[in-house]
DNA sequence: AACCAGGAGACAT
DNA sequence: ATGTCTCATGGT
């Protein structure tokens, strides 16, 4: 199997059908920072809820969200779902984005050296992280979900044991090579995979019209 | 009315 | 290192 250029055919094909994404959602690195916390496991309908009651309580600062009552921060996050553990998280980074001295000092730092603090942030996992990195900061980082994990793994072109480390690196070598850059790229290309994972394979039984002629997550193999 | 959504951490094995 | 549980609202 050649990884790299099946990965190719399989963006060219994802923005033929659908066209550019325009990601991350949201009006300034700060709140994608908030979205990509709030979108944990949960549909981003959802998220926008939340986000629209933290502006309506001038609530997306960090200082504004470190400064209102953990109590009334939670219940602004209900719509979003884990309200309780999204509100602690989203105050875990908050702390360490003031810590850090904000967006301007982050935006100093090293990949690696940005990528480990956000991953030392209770709350801040591997996806969580990589969104921040390249729809924040714009950084050359490709985001594995789960959705990306299964979707390349069932056209056998990566392999499903890979761990997150690696999948990212097997995607961000295999695009790397088109000598195209990258932060444009891995910003469409997973826009593209999640518009895929919802659009297209959804709803369940209808996998007909899907362009990559492959599997939703309830039937076992693409043709 | 079950099932799922743009995951991560705590904990046991 | 690898599983299992929990967290929770809203749409289909």
């Amino acid at each position: 199997m050649n990884t790299a250029k099946g990965v190719r055919a399989v963006f060219d094909q994802l923005y033929a059908t659908y066209g550019p994404q325009d990601w991350w959602p949201g009006d300034s690195p700060f709140e994608i920072m908030v979205g990509a916390v709030l979108t944990q496991n949960t549909a981003w309908r959802n998220v926008e809820r939340a986000i629209a009651k933290l502006f309506a309580h001038q609530a997306l600062s960090a200082e504004s969200i470190l400064a209102a009552d953990p109590g009334q921060l939670a219940d602004w996050l209900r719509p979003s779902g884990y309200f309780n553990v999204k509100a602690r998280r989203l105050r875990n980074l908050c702390h360490w984005y003031r810590e850090q001295g904000g967006f301007e000092a982050l935006a100093a730092q090293p990949t690696p050296v940005l990528r480990a603090g956000l991953l030392s942030v209770n709350g801040i996992g591997p996806e969580t992280a990589d969104d921040i990195l390249l729809y924040a900061f714009e950084r050359p980082v490709f985001v594995i979900d789960a959705y990306t994990r299964r979707l390349f793994s069932r056209l056998g072109l990566l392999e499903a044991t890979l761990d997150y480390e690696a999948m990212r690196h097997a995607f961000e070598q295999a695009l790397v090579e088109g000598a195209v850059a990258p932060v444009p790229l891995f910003n469409e290309y997973h826009a593209l995979i999640v518009m895929h994972a919802k659009e297209a394979c959804r709803p369940r039984p209808r996998c007909a019209s899907c362009c990559l002629r492959l599997a939703c997550p309830s039937r076992q193999q693409g043709g």
